[in-house]
DNA sequence: TTCTAGTTTTGGATCAATCCAAAAAACAAT
DNA sequence: ATTGTTTTTTGGATTGATCCAAAACTAGAA
């Protein structure tokens, strides 16, 4: 056993493509120029590569690619409460778009902590990803935008956004949502409508905000009730008691999110009352849930996993093109009625059990 | 402006390990130490090395340094539905134990295609990931993980497990779940119980199965039925309907997972029935949404954010050691009693609007 | 045959870190 | 002052790919 003989066996017991360039007889820039699907490369050159590739179990190593071509074909994908079906959802349509050009995602869970999320955005600027998809933690610095621009790290802002336009974004528009649901309502007689949720200055929430006081206006509604509140299902349990405790009550309630909409209903329900009937309920989002409930809730729904998908296409598109111009893209919502707002109870049985 | 110049202020415009050398005034190597924390730095060194760093404004780049020292802090994520707010819950986990060693990890979505986890599979083998945690896909070849151990990638199964022992794997007592449910109803006078759901050959169902097998024959009772099914909401509706329909019928239903507990107790609804008086339901996962529907489900508490942690635990002890001895983390599962079992109805009520 | 134009292939430098054996510096003991 | 230890520091080789300018082939025309 010469020493050459162990050069060529032993190190590390990885093939690279040095090895593949001598079992082919070609040179490592060849055997590069094949694995990159270069036109340059001749028929038969190129089959006897793959061959050599296919008989010595070739694995491409791309952080050693990395090094020198400075694009990972990796994404990093920040949310700030992977535990929402509603993340889920749209991690779920990253993950399609993504898989689809041969990017794989780092996720990371914010918990909503602004220290978290820069942690894991500095690790992420470490690993060299090409780009950020980031629903921004509930208080985070709107400067962040400003610094990942400075790292030259192209970031698409997802649901939620902060700093100063023009930037990337994907959403759904949650002013439009309200307006939907608040016409509906209207059309059914309804004349006191409160909003229930949001608690922070966060964009998505003034949206909501701003969709709702327009189209109480709009519609010329004498009674207007805005009610803030964090956003969990007991907070819509604790507000649809307190509202049911003034005078007047409203009639009818539009929530933040289904979970609040489903302690709203739960609220009622301990107090005797029937959703839809006594006050009629509408969420936000559609979660699978939403069908399931009793009675099925009506929902502004948000599509999820088109907002993910979008998010990733444009994120694609900006490394492509890191100076081309900023996009937003913003999803129109649908109403999607159910039993809860009181229109159709239990006649309409179609909806209740989606898959 | 010569050439010199023009070399340490243009290049890529990254600052590197050289550079901030030359700034401190020591070596390449001595700096590649400082960033690793190595107890060989004298103390003065190691200040000025770190001023010098912060006054350059480096960047690691952990791509380089995984090049020479083979570990990359990097872990493989693959679930088949992260839609599912249980395999949210599980990826918070994942998150958080990972996340305080220095850990990230990339996150796939197989939809319980045995393609589409193959093909991650190898991007992640390309990638370098130190390890991986697999909820395999349904109708995973078994021989799937000798295939990672041929790879040399360190794998933690997850809550599923194929191929044969020793493997490394973290889930939870689905046996002993469904055996805890089994004698809470038996205690209450129930001498007919069901079991819904499950369709194919993966341990999870296999260890329901045998749970509920187990304990009917434990407890004596006469009556046995399992009705086989894929695992989603309308599959619950549909199957209590079936066994409504069968004489004897059932005076409970033990259910795969919540979501088939929700379809069930809406099936039970639509022909009339109060789940709870009528027909015992209990569900598996003790999902968020368990507490907040009418009646509130009962539910084996399967603990989804503890096996994360536990499983990205079990990955980096593996890491650590290669050759150790695999270890099996399986959780006991706890049942959580609600409205929908009959045994506490309304009267409990400081159970149904948990946060 | 020679020249040109086009098609393939190639070797050396490079990317940014770590490893390692050996050198240098600091300190203690003779 | 000399030697021996221990503590720090270092330069060159290495990791596995890509980039790029130049070289080596083809094939067709003069």
């Amino acid at each position: 056993m010469t020493d050459e003989t162990r050069k060529k066996s032993q190190p590390s017991g990885n093939v690279t493509l040095q090895d593949i360039a001598a079992h082919a007889g070609v040179s490592r820039s060849t055997v590069s120029l094949v694995l990159r699907e270069s036109p340059l490369v001749a028929k038969r050159t190129r089959e006897q590569v793959r061959r050599s590739i296919k008989a010595l179990g070739y694995v491409y190593n791309r952080g050693a690619a990395a090094l020198r071509a400075t694009r990972t074909s990796t994404l990093g994908v920040v949310v700030y409460d992977i535990a929402n079906p509603f993340f889920g959802a749209m991690v779920a349509g990253i993950d399609a778009a993504l898989n689809r050009e041969g990017y794989v995602s780092f996720l990371a869970n914010s918990e909503d902590s602004p220290e978290r999320q820069q942690r894991f955005l500095e690790r992420m600027r470490e690993h060299r990803v090409d780009g950020i998809l980031l629903c921004p933690a509930e208080g985070t610095d709107p400067a962040l935008v400003a610094t990942l621009e400075a790292w030259k790290l192209p970031c698409v802002q997802v649901l939620r956004h902060i700093g100063t336009p023009p930037y990337d974004y994907a959403g759904t528009d949650f002013r439009r949502g309200v307006n939907l649901a608040i016409d509906h309502l209207v059309a059914h007689g309804h004349e006191r409508i409160a909003f229930i949720g949001g608690h922070t200055e966060h964009s998505a929430t003034r949206e909501r905000w701003q969709g709702y006081r327009e189209a109480i206006a709009h519609h010329g509604l004498g009674y207007q009730r805005l009610l803030r509140s964090t956003v969990t299902r007991r907070d819509g349990f604790e507000a649809i008691q307190q509202l049911l405790g003034e005078s007047p009550a409203p009639t009818a309630v539009v929530c933040h999110n289904d979970l609040v909409a489903f302690g709203a209903m739960l609220g009622l329900q301990r107090q005797g009352l029937t959703p839809g009937v006594d006050c009629a309920v509408i969420g936000t989002d559609d979660v699978e849930e939403a069908a399931l409930s009793a009675p099925a809730l009506t929902s502004i729904a948000t599509h999820p996993y088109a907002v993910g998908r979008e998010a990733a296409r444009l994120a694609l598109r900006r490394i492509q093109n890191p100076d081309g111009a900023r996009e937003q893209v913003v999803l129109a919502p649908q109403l999607r009625v159910r039993e809860s707002c009181g229109a159709s109870l239990a006649r309409d049985r179609s909806l209740a059990p989606t898959p």
